[in-house]
Formats: structure tokens, sequence, C-alpha cells
DNA sequence: TTCTTGACGTTATAACATAACAAATTTACA
DNA sequence: TGTAAATTTGTTATGTTATAACGTCAAGAA
């Protein structure tokens, strides 16, 4: 994987914007806070975005047609990512432990699929938002 | 739950199309289908498909903004289900046994989160697929 | 150099989803 | 039963998300 500071110019201004939102952001929000910047198009955050999933800098959230800095190091070795949502504080957890990518294994037998993709997002209300 | 033949008429008409495809629907495909009946407008197809989610008749896969007639009994039961999709035949199947509704409310505890909704969506190859 | 390949920017458009409002229907209940 | 309020429905318009098509530029290979 690169170094943070030899990623290109747009990569790091997108990856820049989810880092500082720290929440989930569609492609228009992002493409807002880069006003002014060489982003100017959909598809340049578009581009961007694709290549720093696949870098494992970026998660996608399908349920809300997002995208999210990832801020979980252990995702990356496990390969498998489970989402947990606040649907009112946005705040997003990652959970990637052994159970989730067992989960996985064990719904791609019973389905007798080669898994090639997986997008598990648990909506709900957290703790502290419950309580205030 | 309605009996089917009181559904009303677009009901019907939208979950008839998405039960004699058998396979995720995008709304549009949905509406294309429908051309020369009543159904006539986006809308009118979000707002039936909409009823039918809720009825549990229909699930939505976030993961292509599509839409499947539910094809299993046992999911309206355990309330919790995944869905295990072919990228090749489009095929989809639906697990809801006891595993994945321990598994989101594992999730759940661990995300210290009131669960509102799920979302389990596996892609890969299936065998059949994979065998052609 | 010069050719090819791939990345990038731009414009245009496709695909998915909902807001706003008017008309029709249903519901509540005097 | 009659009438007002609430809900559902159809329609138009628009908002939001995502990609196709194409020209340009830069880097590497022969």
């Amino acid at each position: 994987m690169k170094k943070r500071a030899e990623l290109p110019n747009n990569l790091q201004l997108v990856l820049a914007v989810l880092e500082k939102k720290g929440h989930p952001m569609s492609a228009y929000m992002i493409l807002d806070q880069l006003h002014g910047s060489s982003v100017r198009a959909p598809l340049q955050v578009y581009r961007a975005l694709e290549k720093l999933i696949s870098m494992g800098q970026v998660h996608r959230l399908e349920s809300l047609n997002s995208f999210i800095a990832c801020n979980d190091t252990s995702c990356a070795t496990v390969g498998v990512t489970a989402f947990v949502i606040c649907e009112k504080c946005e705040q997003v957890q990652e959970v990637s432990d052994n159970s989730v990518s067992l989960f996985i294994t064990e719904l791609a037998e019973k389905g007798k699929i080669t898994a090639v993709k997986s997008s598990i997002e648990l909506h709900g209300i957290c703790g502290a938002c419950e309580n205030a």
C-alpha cells in the first residue's frame, strides 16, 4: 500500500475531506467541499473514491449511497467489515473481527457461492442518542 | 397481513411483475414492464414497493438499488434476512435462520446500538455459474 | 523519436428517488 | 346521512446518484 504522501492529488483531497468529516458523505457532498480545488466534476470524485476503496482507505456504505474514511486498521487484515450506523448522529463503527468473517464464510457455504464481496450494515440508535 | 386478493391494484401489479421475474429489478425496470397499465409514473412504483416491503412481500437489495419478491416464508417470522446474490445469473437466496438473527443481535450489542434495520448482502458466483 | 497505453478532465446523459400539489377516496362522527 | 378532516392516489417537476463518451496529456516501450 502506498504511503499517504504519495497519493495522487485528487485522492489526497477526497480522502482528507472524508477524514475531516468522520461521517458518511455522498460523492456530491465531497464535491461541494472541494469547491475551488482541482476537483470540479463528479467523475473526478467517483474515480478517486474507487481507488481509495480498492486501497482500503475508504468504505462504501451501500444502504446510504455514501462513503466513509476507514478508521479501523484491523479491517484491512480481516478483509470483511460490518458497519454499525447510528441513524441520529451518523456515527459509524466498523466491526471486523473473526465472528464477522466466520459469519460470511458460513453464509457463503450455505448459499453454495464463492464470495466476491459483502455488505453488512446495521442501522439503529446508539447509546448516546438513546439517552439524549 | 392482508390476503393477496385484497391488495390494492397497484400493489398487485408491482408484486406480480417481481414474482414473474424472480430476480432483482429496479423500480424503473418494473415500471417498464407495467407499460399500458394504470401504473404510469415512478412514484406509483415506489409507493407500491414501500407498502409491499412493509408487508414483507418484497425485499430491497441495497447494494443493487433493486427489489425482489420474497420467496422465503421463514423470513417473516425471523425478521432478519441475509441475501446471497450470484453476480452472473442474478439468482438471490434468502437466508433467515437463527444464525443470522443471532449475528445481528451480537453485532448490535458490540456496537451498543438499538437495531432498527439491517442489510446483509453477499455477492459472489454460485455453483451453477462456476461450472458453466 | 514516435507509438501505445493509461490516467485525467470535461460535457453530457443515464439511472435512481422524492417533493409538491391537485384530485379522489376514505374515515370519523355530529 | 351529510360533511369536514384525513389519507391515498396520480401527475408534474425536480433532486440526487452514477456513468458514458470523448478529447487531451503524460509516461513508458520499442
